[in-house]
DNA sequence: GACCAGATTGTCT
DNA sequence: GACAATCTGGTCA
């Protein structure tokens, strides 16, 4: 089953957390590669200076400030991209981030894809998961209830679905402003989550 | 394994 | 003109 529109619409912090098993699926010409949702980051509007809605609204993060349920996929570093889920009512710029993936279908095309046969090593960080699923920046703003990019429940998948005490929660990570508050979640002792968990790094 | 530099470009000040 | 919600490949141990 396919996450419906109230899943989206908790509060963020909620919805970063009950994003962890679900199953990532995006449909292609290539074929259909998936991966249960084992890391997130939440990013709110207010008092977070790290969420690019913090500002205000830009043409680059419209579509945070747009309806819940779509996926917002912005450009960084020159070279990468990232992928993130739109929460919060419209008029309402927050958004969780999906840092890492195990992978479940389509695992040859994603090896493809990321030039790697390394299991671990194909969707454990938020530019890598872009890579082996296929997201295009010309995604952006797409909904994720229907058409090919959508999220799915865990049974969905013969995937388990996480206990509350499987769940941890950390500082986000690769950021300089509100890096002290905790609202990075991952699986305890997932071998999928993305490394470079509390390095300081100048 | 840990640490560091480089790649590369859109966005905002 | 500086910087960014990153990754890879190098060096040293």
């Amino acid at each position: 089953m396919i996450l419906p529109l109230s899943f989206y619409t908790k509060k963020t912090v909620t919805v970063a957390q009950a994003l962890l098993g679900t199953v990532l699926v995006h449909d292609t010409a290539e074929g259909r590669a998936a991966g249960r949702i084992v890391e997130t980051e939440a990013y709110l509007f207010e008092n977070d200076p790290a969420c690019h809605a913090h500002r205000g609204k830009t043409p680059r993060n419209a579509v945070m400030f747009g309806p819940p349920g779509h996926a917002y996929i912005y450009f960084i570093y020159g070279m990468y991209y990232c992928f993130n889920v739109v929460t919060a009512p419209e008029g309402v710029g927050e958004a969780v981030l999906i840092r890492a993936l195990e992978p479940l279908d389509g695992i040859e095309l994603m090896k493809r894809r990321r030039g790697t046969s390394e299991l671990k090593n194909l969707c454990s960080g938020p530019g890598k998961l872009v890579l082996a699923l296929g997201l295009r920046p010309d995604q952006n703003g797409a909904s994720l209830l229907s058409g090919p990019l959508t999220i799915w429940t865990p049974e969905s998948f013969n995937a388990p679905r996480p206990k509350k005490s499987d769940i941890v929660s950390t500082p986000r990570i690769g950021i300089n402003r509100g890096a002290d508050l905790p609202l990075r979640f991952y699986l305890k002792g997932h071998p999928f989550a993305s490394r470079r968990c509390s390095v300081s790094k100048r």
